[in-house]
DNA sequence: TATTGTTATACTCTATAACTATA
DNA sequence: TATAGTTATAGAGTATAACAATA
């Protein structure tokens, strides 16, 4: 009999939930939250971007990207260019202290990483990397 | 440079949301929540509980276990019995009805886990199972 | 008229605090 | 007085809808 306990999407769903908060709890005194480092991450890897696209590459509404990027604008991680083209457009691009506070994330995750995957061994390790950025790339996460 | 997007943390809260999302919305014809799934899981794993109990396993407040039992309840698929030892306590407890939605649950889990993980070969599937199962036994997840 | 961004509003989820009943 | 459960209230996060500026 199958169980549900046992099946990818409810570990997957438990521990990424777990990850996830821990995350926040680290970033928060960067005063960041985990959807401020995905527009940021959109922003570095894809270069500067009208609101409306960061929405559809974050998955959220665009009223939500507005609030994100406001705060986003207020810790100078980001920078809202007026389009001339078109003055309806702003056009977001990361600053240097962006990338700086994307830095420390990288830092404060990996220190995470250790802890959550203290329990395997580093061939479990290595598989689960594998695994995990062959999902991540058919997501169409950043890479 | 370390890279946040890199990390099993970022993709395994993105990969893990994005999984739970999707068993949300095919479970929703069942009437039933991710974390009503949890609090049956716990019943028949663990067996009869009182609420409080619930509520530290779930890792949940008091109140929303409430709302969640008030709802299975309805359904059918738990049973509240009054403690006549120590009336203040309610005895909670999976019926066969529950069962038979957790078997339906599985079965959703499992369809979704064929697309979820539709992009990696069976050693990489392997791994990732092998892998994950260490992790939810490690973080206290119903085995 | 259509589109971009913004503001106003409402909904979902969950926690904290107040309350009831039992002990 | 302390504890189990419940109800009332509040806050975070996010979406939908109305609106303003520009095309």
């Amino acid at each position: 009999m199958n169980r549900v306990q046992s099946t990818y999407s409810f570990r997957m769903g438990v521990l990424g939930a777990m990850a996830e908060a821990r995350f926040a709890a680290r970033i928060d005194a960067l005063a960041l939250k985990p959807k401020h480092v995905g527009l940021m991450l959109a922003l570095e890897t894809g270069g500067p971007a009208v609101q409306l696209d960061i929405a559809r590459r974050l998955g959220v509404a665009p009223s939500l990207v507005v609030s994100l990027a406001d705060h986003l604008e207020a810790l100078s991680a980001i920078q809202r260019v007026r389009d001339q083209d078109d003055r309806r457009r702003q056009l977001l691009s990361i600053t240097g202290e962006g990338r700086r506070l994307l830095g420390e994330c990288a830092k404060l995750a990996a220190e995470l990483d250790e802890e959550l995957t203290e329990g395997l061994g580093e061939a479990e390790r290595e598989a689960l990397d594998g695994a995990l950025r062959t999902l991540a790339a058919r997501a169409g996460l950043p890479t």
